[in-house]
DNA sequence: CATGAATGAGACTTCATTCAT
DNA sequence: TATGAATGAAGTCTCATTCAT
C-alpha cells in the first residue's frame, strides 16, 4: 500500500499484481490449458521470465488467484455462520456474497469455477481442502437452523449443504457459458430461487402433506 | 498373432468396445489430459495404431463415450416426462436413474462427469447442446407440475431444473473424489434427500408461514 | 542383425544404432552440453522425436554410449587378468586395448572421456561404479603380481592401478586436445613408455641404491 | 544500509574476496553448471548484482579463482626447478605442494580439477595454455635428470610429465569423489607412492633384467 | 558501491497423429 | 484389420545478464 521507496507521484506498479490481472484475463479468454505463459506475459506487457520471478509455475499463478479469492468467500460464510439471524436470512446473504462476487469479477469467478472448482481433476484436487471448507461453512449454518428446529433433520446437513452450492454453482456454470441475460434484476431473481426452493425444502412444517 | 480367442464359437472379440473400455478405466484413472493415446491401447491390449483405426482421434474417443451414456440419460428423463405420474416420483425416477447408473459403471460415470459435464471449458462445450436437453427435459417435467398446480409458479422451471441437477451432481462429485461411504443404503438417503428439499422447495402450499 | 522381418535386400536401418553413432559425432564436436537433441536428429537424419522414442532423454542417449564401450574395456581387463602371463605383457595389453579403442573410434573415446570418464561432477558421478571396477579389475593384476614377488607390496595396488590409468587418461586427453602427433608409431611408443614407467616403478628389486 | 561492519577499527570488508570465496564453496557443492550466479551472491549474502559488479560473468568467477590458484602452483614449479637437488626430491616437492594445496583448500582444489583441469571441454579449453605450463615445468625436471644420467632418455620428458601429473590427478580425483580416507598419514603414502613409482620407474639402471 | 527487479533467448521433453507394411 | 515406428509442433521453465535507482 504505502508506496515509502517511491517519489510521490510516480506511479507504484506491483508487477506481480499486473500480472495476476492479466492472468486472470487471459485464463477466462482462453481456458489456463489453452493459453501460454507468454500470452500472460504479452497481456501484462510484461517480460516472459518475469512471471517466473514472482511464479515458480503457471500452476501457481492458478492457485494464487484461487486462493486469494476463495479466502474470502471463506470469511464471509464463516461470518454469516456467526451472526444471529434466521437461516433464510444466512443462506440468502451467502448466495448474495457469491452472485456479487460473479457480478464484480466476472473473468476471476469464471476461472475459479471452471479451472478449480469443477475442474476435479485437477486443481479442484489440489485445492480440495480448501473447497470442502466451504461445504462445511454451510453445512454448519444449516446445522443450527436443525437444532433450533427451523430446518428438518432428517435431511443430512451435509447434503443439504452440497444441494445448496451445487445449486449455485450450477447456476454461475449456465450464466458463464449460455448466454443467459445477467442482469441485476436477474441475479436477485436467481438468488431468491435458490433460497426459496433449499430453504423451502428443509424447512420443518408441522401438519404438512408430504 | 495367434487368432486364438476367434476360434469357432469363442465370443468375436469386438475391438473397438474393447478400446472404449479400456479408454473408460484409463480416462477414470488418470484423467483425459492425463494419459497417452498409447496408454489405452496398451490398457486395451492393442497396437497403438489400432486406437485410430477404430476412432478419428483422442477426443472422439470421449465424444463417443460420453454420447453413449448421455443418450440414455436422455431417453430415461423423456419416458419419466411422457408419464403420467406425481411430480415427486418423476423427478425421484430421474435421480434414481442417475445414482444407478454412477452405482454400476462408476468409472464410466466419472469420466462424462469430471472430464465433460463438468469440464465446461473443453468437451462441456462441445457438448452442451445435448448437456442442455436434460436440464430441459427435467424442466419440462417442473413446468408439468406447474400447470397441474403441484409446483409454485414463481420460481422458473429452467432455474428448478438447474437446482435439481446441480444438486445431484455435486454429490456424484463428492463420492468421486471424497471417500465418502458409497452403498445401496447410502444412495437411497441420498436420492430421497435430493428430491425432498427440491420438491419440497418447489411444492405449492395453502396458508403457508414463508 | 537378422532382419527377419525384411525382405532380404531391404537395407535394415536399425535407427536406434543410426541416432546413437550420430550422437558420438556431434557429442563429440560440440561437447555433450553443447549440442541440442535437435542435433543429433538432424545429424542422423531423422526426426525430433524419433530420439525420444528410442530413449527417454538427452542423458540416456550418452549413458548407453558410455555403458556400451565401457563393458568392452571391463570385460577385456578381465580376460586379462585371468590369463597366466607376466605382469608387463597383462598390463601392456590393457593398455593396448584402451589406445586401439581410441585409435578406431575417436570420437567414442573422446565423448567417452571428456563427458563420463572425466566429467566427474556429471556423468562420471553417474557411472562412478562402473569406473571404478576398471580400477578394481587392474588392481588385481597388480596384485597379482605383488603375490607372485614382481611387484613390490609396499605401494598398494589401488595407488598403482590409479597411477596407471591415471596415466593413460592423461595421455589420451592429450592426444584428444593437444595438437600431437597421431600414429601408429607413436602410439606404440606412448603404450610402452606407460608400462615401462609404472611396470619399472612397481617391480621388486634386489640390491637397489633406493 | 548501516555500515557497522565499517567502523574504524573494523577490518573493511573486501566484498570482491567474499564473493570468490562464496564461489569456491558454491562450486564445491552443487558444481559450476549446477548453481546460479544468485546462489554465489546468496552464499557471500550480497545483492546479485554486485557479483556483476565485480566480475563480468560467471565464467569470470571461476577463471579468476583457476588462475589466483594455478599461478602459484606454476610459481612453485619453477622454483623447484631452478633449486639443485636430486630429481626425486623435485618431484617429490611438486607432489607435496599438490597435496598440500588440496589438504589447506579442499573445496577450491575440488573445483580446479573438476570444473577446470578435468574440464576438458570447457573451462580446460580455455586455460590449456596454462594447464600446460605445468606439464611443462615438470618435463624440464625430467629433463635435467635424463642429462644428468639419473633418468633414462628412452621415455620422452613429455611422456613422463603427463604420468607424473596424470596419476596424481587421479588420486585427487579418487579422494574428491570415493570417500577414501583423507588423513595426513594417507596424504603422506600416496605421495610417495607416486614419486616411487613414477621416478623408480624412469631412472636408469646398470645390469637391469629389462 | 550496492540492490534486485526485469529481460528474453534457449532447450528439453511430450504426445497426438500419420503412415508404410 | 492390425502394427508400431516415425513425425514435428508446441510449450514450460531456467538462468545469465542488464539496468534503473
Amino acid at each position: 500500500m504505502s508506496p515509502s521507496k517511491k517519489k510521490a507521484g510516480a506511479a507504484p506498479v506491483d508487477k506481480r499484481r499486473v500480472i495476476l490481472d492479466a492472468a486472470i484475463r487471459v485464463f477466462a479468454r482462453e481456458g489456463f490449458h489453452g493459453c501460454r505463459v507468454s500470452d500472460i506475459a504479452k497481456e501484462a506487457n510484461v517480460a516472459y521470465g518475469l512471471v517466473y520471478h514472482y511464479f515458480s509455475s503457471k500452476d501457481e499463478v492458478l492457485d494464487t488467484l484461487f486462493t486469494e479469492r476463495w479466502s474470502l468467500l471463506l470469511e464471509a460464510i464463516g461470518q454469516v455462520e456467526a451472526r444471529e439471524a434466521p437461516v433464510r436470512e444466512k443462506l440468502s446473504d451467502v448466495a448474495t456474497f457469491i452472485f456479487e462476487s460473479y457480478q464484480n469479477d466476472q473473468d476471476l469467478m469464471k476461472v475459479i469455477i471452471v479451472e478449480v472448482t469443477r475442474a476435479a481433476n485437477t486443481f479442484g484436487r489440489a485445492h480440495l481442502q480448501e473447497i470442502r471448507q466451504a461445504y462445511e461453512g454451510i453445512a454448519q449454518i444449516v446445522e443450527g437452523a436443525q437444532r433450533d428446529g427451523t430446518f428438518r433433520d432428517d435431511i443430512s446437513a451435509q447434503f443439504a449443504s452440497l444441494f445448496f452450492y451445487g445449486a449455485i454453482e450450477q447456476l454461475l456454470t449456465g450464466w458463464i457459458f449460455d448466454e443467459l441475460p445477467k442482469n441485476q434484476e436477474e441475479f436477485d431473481r436467481a438468488r431468491d430461487a435458490v433460497v426459496e426452493t433449499v430453504c423451502g425444502g428443509l424447512e420443518a412444517r408441522t401438519g404438512e402433506p408430504a
